[in-house]
DNA sequence: AGCACGCCGACT
DNA sequence: GTCGGCGTGCTC
C-alpha cells in the first residue's frame, strides 16, 4: 500500500495522510519507479470531497495512528503538475508568508483547476405535490425550484445553511419530494484536443506511388486503380479524393499528422468519407493536443542586434560567467531607461538555453503583451510561453502545460509566473523589479521578486533584478553584499537623458483658476506640436474629478460601501468608487443637505483631456487609463495610433510609464508630481521618485532630444529634486537615512496584521485582542519588537468591510515569524468568527 | 473553509 | 419545555 501526504486546497494548517489503492497507483510505463508527488487528487474531507496535492509519498506509515486513513477518491490528472523540487519551494513560501500549503499550491497552478463536491437541491416529485406541502407559506426559492427542477450550487448552499429551511429540506428529502444531490464539478479548463489523421501502412502503400497529388479526375481514377491493385479494395471517387487530399497535405507539410480541419478546408465533403477510409484501414485517427495561442495581437518583430554597447558587453560577460557556474548568483542590474537592459536579458537567456537550462522572466502586471515579450518571442519563437492577466484561463492553462511538458523553455509572465513548472531553471529575470504589482496584497501575500531570489537559490541559478529605479531594499542588498550590482549608465545610441525643469504649481503659474496646466507647459506643448513631435502627460488619477463636494455643507459624495469619496466620471455621467467598483449615476443632489450645488474637486485624466481640448482645439488628444484599458481593442488602437504619429498628446495614468516607448515623444509633462505623497506610507517618496523617473525616460529616446516638465506643489522635496536631476544615487542616500529614524525596511522587517469584517465593533475588539496578544508575546519572549496600533486602516471601510490593522516591526524576521505562528495557532479563539485576519508579511502598501 | 456538536437565551 | 442562536473543534 502506498500512503500519500496531501496538502488540501482548503485553509488547513497541516497536510493529511491518505492511502492510495494499488489500482489507482498505476505506473504509466511498466517497471518504471516513479513518485506520486505533484499529482492532483480528489480526496474525502469530512463529508465532502476536495482537491488536494500530493507533496510526499511513502510505503508505510509510522506506528499506530490516532486516526483512520481514508483512501483517495481519484487522481485528477494523468501526470504530476509539479515536481519534487517545487515542493520545497512551496513549503518555504507557505511557511514564510504564513499561508496554508494547499492554498499556496492552488495559487501556483493556473486557475480553474480546483474541484470540490457541491450539493444541489433537485425536485423529484411533481410541482403540485411539492407546493402542496407548504400550504400558504411557500418559501421564496420554491418558484425557482419548480421552474428549473434544480437549484444552482450557490442557491442550494444558501438554503441548506439557513437553519429555518434546513429542516424543511430534510423532511422533503426523506419523503422523496426533493433530492440533495452531490456531485463534483469538472475542472473549468481542460486541454484542447484536435482530431488528426495519418496514413496507415495500407494507405502509405498506395500513396507512395504518387508524386503528384493534384485533385483531378485523372488522379482520382489513378488512385482508385492503385488501391485496387495494392490492397484489393475498390474505392468510391469521393473516398479516393479524400485520400489524395490527406496524402497531399502530408507531402506538402512533411508531417505525418493532418488535422481534421485542414482536410475539411480543402474538401468540405470529406467528413463521412474519412470514416470509410478509417474502416478500410487506409488511415488512422488520433487525438492530438493543441495549445491555444495567447498571441491575440500580432507582436512586432525585433531583429537581433549585431553589436552591443561596451556597458552591455561588460554586463553580459559577467552574467554569462555566473550562469556558467550553475551556482546561485543574484544580480541587481541598475540601468537607466534606454540603456538596453532588454538585450542583456536576451543574451543571458541565450546563454542559459545553450546550457540546456530554462528561463523565467517576470514582468509587471499589465493587460497587454509588452515590448519585452515581443523581443523574447522574436528571438526565441516557440520556446516562449506567455502568462499574463489579459489571457483567458484556457490559454493560461495551455501555456502552463507547455512549460511543464518541456515544450517551452522560457516562461514570461506577471507575478504568478514565478511558479512556472520549468524543471531546470537556470536564469530568472525580474524586469522593473521595483514595481509594486509583484506583491499580492490579499490572500497569499507573496512578493514575486523575493520568491524569484528564493527559487534561484533553491535551483542553483542566476537571478537578475533589473530596473532604472531599483527599490531601496534591493539597492541596499547590493551595498551589504547580498546582490552583485551591475550598472549601465549610458543610453544606447546617441540619445541623451532629457532636459528636465521643475515648475512650482501654485495658482499664479496656472493659466487661470481651476486648471492644472501651466502657461509654460502649454507653450512647450505648442512648440512640440509645431515640430511635429508628440507629448505625453502623466497624471496618476483617472476620472474627471476626485470628488464632487457640496458647496453648502462641504460633504463630498461618498461610496455606500467604502469610506472614500466617489470619483466623478463626466463622460459616463457617473460616480464611481475606485476601491470596490460601486457606481451610481452622477447625483446632482447632496446626500447630506439636499443642496443642488455640487462642485467637482481635484483633477483626473478625463478632466485634463477636457481642458486640453479647449486650450488646444486643433491637437489630436487621446487618453489612456484603466477605464480605457478595460477595452482591449480601444487600447491597442490608441497604442498603434501613438506609434504611427496620429496622436499629438497622450494623457495617461502610470500605465503609460510602463512597457512601451514611442520614438516621436520629445516632451513629457508630469502634471502633479507630488500627488501620491500625501499617503500615509513610508514608501510614498520612493514610489514618486520611481514614477517620475520612469515616465521621464519616455522622452526623447531616439535622436531627438527630450524635454520634461515636472509640475509640483513641493518643488523642494528630495524625491522630486533628485528625479529631476536623474540622480538615483543621491535619492537612495537620502532615503536610506530616513529609514533609520524611525526604523523602516530595509533596517527592520514589517508584518501587517489586518482584521476585517462587516461588524465594526467586533473588528475593533478583535483587533484590540490581537494587539494585546502580540504585546504579551513580545514581553514574554523578550523579543525586540515594536507593535504599532491597533488603528483603523487608512481606508477603514472597503466593500462594506471595516478594516483595522496592527503593524509589527522588528529587526529579526525570526521573531516576527514566531509571533505569526503563535497568532495562527490561536486565531480560532482570538479572532471573532465574523472577522478574518490577514497576515501580510513584508507589506508593500499600508492601505 | 465547511460541518457537526454542544451550550445558553427567547419563544410556544 | 423546545427552537435556534453561534462559539469550538475537527477534518487523514
Amino acid at each position: 500500500m502506498t500512503y500519500l501526504e496531501v496538502a488540501l486546497a482548503v485553509p488547513l494548517d497541516t497536510v493529511l495522510t491518505y492511502s492510495c489503492p494499488d489500482d489507482l497507483a498505476v505506473v504509466p510505463v511498466a517497471g518504471e519507479v516513479f513518485s506520486l508527488v505533484g499529482r492532483r487528487v480528489l480526496v474525502p474531507l469530512g463529508g465532502r470531497q476536495v482537491t488536494g496535492y500530493v507533496v510526499d509519498d511513502m510505503v508505510e506509515t509510522e506506528g499506530e495512528l490516532p486516526f483512520r486513513i481514508k483512501p483517495i477518491n481519484r487522481f485528477l490528472d494523468d501526470r504530476a503538475v509539479f515536481d519534487e523540487s517545487m515542493v520545497r519551494f512551496f513549503r518555504w513560501a507557505a511557511d514564510y508568508y504564513q499561508y496554508p500549503l494547499g492554498l499556496v499550491i492552488k495559487a501556483a497552478l493556473p486557475g480553474g483547476m480546483t474541484q470540490q463536491s457541491v450539493t444541489r437541491i433537485v425536485l423529484k416529485a411533481s410541482s403540485v405535490e411539492f407546493l402542496e406541502r407548504f400550504g400558504d407559506k411557500v418559501p421564496p426559492w420554491a418558484d425557482q425550484l419548480v421552474a428549473k427542477k434544480t437549484l444552482s450550487a450557490r442557491e442550494s448552499r444558501k438554503i441548506l445553511t439557513t437553519s429555518r429551511w434546513k429542516k424543511t429540506i430534510a423532511e422533503l428529502a426523506d419523503s422523496g419530494v426533493v433530492e440533495i444531490a452531490n456531485s463534483v464539478a469538472k475542472d473549468r479548463v481542460s486541454a484542447k484536443k484536435e482530431k488528426c489523421y495519418e496514413l496507415a501502412p495500407l494507405g502509405t502503400n498506395v500513396l507512395d506511388r504518387f508524386e503528384n497529388f493534384a485533385v483531378c479526375a485523372e488522379q482520382i481514377a489513378l488512385c482508385i486503380k492503385t488501391t485496387e491493385l495494392t490492397c484489393g479494395m475498390v474505392l468510391k471517387k469521393s473516398e479516393a479524393k479524400t485520400l489524395l487530399v490527406i496524402g497531399g497535405l502530408a507531402n506538402e507539410k512533411q508531417t505525418l499528422r493532418i488535422s481534421h480541419k485542414e482536410v475539411l478546408d480543402l474538401y468540405p465533403n470529406a467528413r463521412t468519407r474519412i470514416v470509410e477510409l478509417i474502416d478500410k484501414q487506409l488511415i488512422y485517427e488520433s487525438q492530438h493536443r493543441i495549445y491555444r495561442s495567447p498571441l491575440g495581437e500580432q507582436l512586432r518583430y525585433y531583429p537581433r542586434p549585431e553589436e552591443l554597447t561596451s556597458q552591455q558587453e561588460a554586463v553580459v560577460t559577467e552574467i554569462a560567467a555566473a550562469i556558467g557556474t550553475t551556482k546561485f548568483a543574484p544580480f541587481l542590474l541598475h540601468g537607466v531607461t534606454g540603456s538596453g537592459k532588454t538585450e542583456v536579458y536576451l543574451r543571458s537567456a541565450e546563454r542559459t538555453l545553450e546550457l540546456g537550462r530554462d528561463v523565467i522572466v517576470l514582468v509587471p502586471e499589465i493587460a497587454l503583451a509588452t515590448q519585452l515579450e515581443a523581443h523574447f518571442v522574436s528571438r526565441f519563437g516557440d520556446n516562449v510561453a506567455l502568462l499574463h492577466s489579459g489571457m483567458s484561463s484556457a490559454e493560461k492553462y495551455d501555456q502552463f502545460f507547455m512549460a511543464l511538458n518541456g515544450r517551452a523553455k522560457i516562461v514570461i509572465g506577471a507575478r504568478s509566473a514565478i511558479f512556472a513548472p520549468l524543471t531546470k531553471p537556470g536564469l530568472i529575470i525580474v524586469d522593473e523589479e521595483h514595481d509594486s504589482s509583484y506583491k499580492q496584497d490579499d490572500g497569499f501575500c507573496y512578493h514575486a521578486r523575493d520568491l524569484a531570489v528564493l527559487r534561484a537559490k533553491h535551483s542553483d541559478c542566476t537571478v537578475i533584478l533589473g530596473s532604472a529605479t531599483p527599490s531601496v531594499t534591493s539597492y541596499y542588498n547590493t551595498r551589504i553584499g547580498k546582490y552583485r550590482l551591475l550598472e549601465m549608465s549610458k543610453r544606447v545610441g546617441s540619445s541623451s537623458l532629457p532636459r528636465t525643469a521643475l515648475l512650482n504649481l501654485n495658482s499664479k503659474n496656472r493659466i487661470r483658476k481651476k486648471t492644472i496646466i501651466s502657461q509654460e507647459l502649454l507653450q512647450m506643448m505648442q512648440d512640440t506640436m509645431a515640430d511635429e513631435k508628440q507629448v505625453i502627460l502623466l497624471l496618476n488619477r483617472r476620472g474627471f474629478a476626485t470628488a464632487l463636494v457640496c458647496r453648502d455643507c462641504g460633504t463630498p459624495v461618498s461610496c455606500n460601501h467604502c469610506n472614500i469619496s466617489l470619483t466623478y466620471h463626466k463622460q459616463r455621467e457617473s460616480m464611481m468608487c475606485h476601491y470596490c467598483g460601486f457606481t451610481q449615476s452622477a447625483s446632482l443632489v447632496c446626500g447630506q443637505c439636499r443642496s443642488m450645488d455640487l462642485q467637482p474637486v481635484g483633477f483626473g485624466t478625463e478632466r485634463v483631456e477636457n481642458e486640453l481640448a479647449e486650450l488646444l482645439p486643433d491637437a489630436r488628444i487621446k487618453r489612456i487609463d484603466s477605464d480605457i484599458a478595460a477595452d482591449r481593442k480601444k487600447f491597442i488602437t490608441i497604442l498603434s495610433q501613438m506609434h504611427n504619429g496620429d496622436i499629438d498628446i497622450l494623457i495617461g495614468t502610470q500605465m503609460i510609464a510602463k512597457g512601451h516607448h514611442f520614438p516621436k515623444v520629445t516632451l513629457v509633462g508630469v502634471l502633479w508630481a507630488d500627488g501620491g505623497m500625501s499617503m500615509p506610507d513610508y514608501k510614498a517618496a520612493e514610489r514618486t521618485f520611481q514614477l517620475i523617473t520612469q515616465v521621464t525616460g519616455r522622452a526623447g529616446r531616439e535622436e531627438a532630444p527630450g524635454r520634461v516638465l515636472i509640475q509640483t506643489m513641493r518643488p523642494d522635496h528630495y524625491a522630486i529634486e533628485y528625479a529631476k536631476s536623474h540622480d538615483y544615487e543621491k535619492f537612495y542616500n537620502h532615503e536610506i537615512e530616513l529609514r533609520k529614524n524611525p526604523f523602516f525596511p530595509p533596517f527592520v522587517r514589517l508584518v501587517l496584521l489586518r482584521i476585517q469584517g462587516r461588524v465594526e465593533s467586533s473588528v475593533r475588539t478583535t483587533c484590540l485582542d490581537v494587539a494585546r496578544f502580540c504585546r504579551k508575546f513580545a514581553a514574554d519572549s523578550k523579543n525586540r519588537m515594536e507593535i504599532l496600533g491597533p488603528a483603523p486602516a487608512p481606508l477603514d471601510r472597503v466593500r462594506d468591510n471595516f478594516r483595522w490593522q496592527i503593524l509589527l516591526k522588528s529587526p529579526s524576521p525570526h521573531h516576527l515569524h514566531q509571533l505569526c505562528q503563535r497568532l495562527r495557532e490561536s486565531s480560532r479563539q482570538l479572532v471573532n468568527s465574523q472577522c478574518n485576519l490577514v497576515i501580510d508579511v513584508d507589506p508593500e502598501s499600508m492601505m
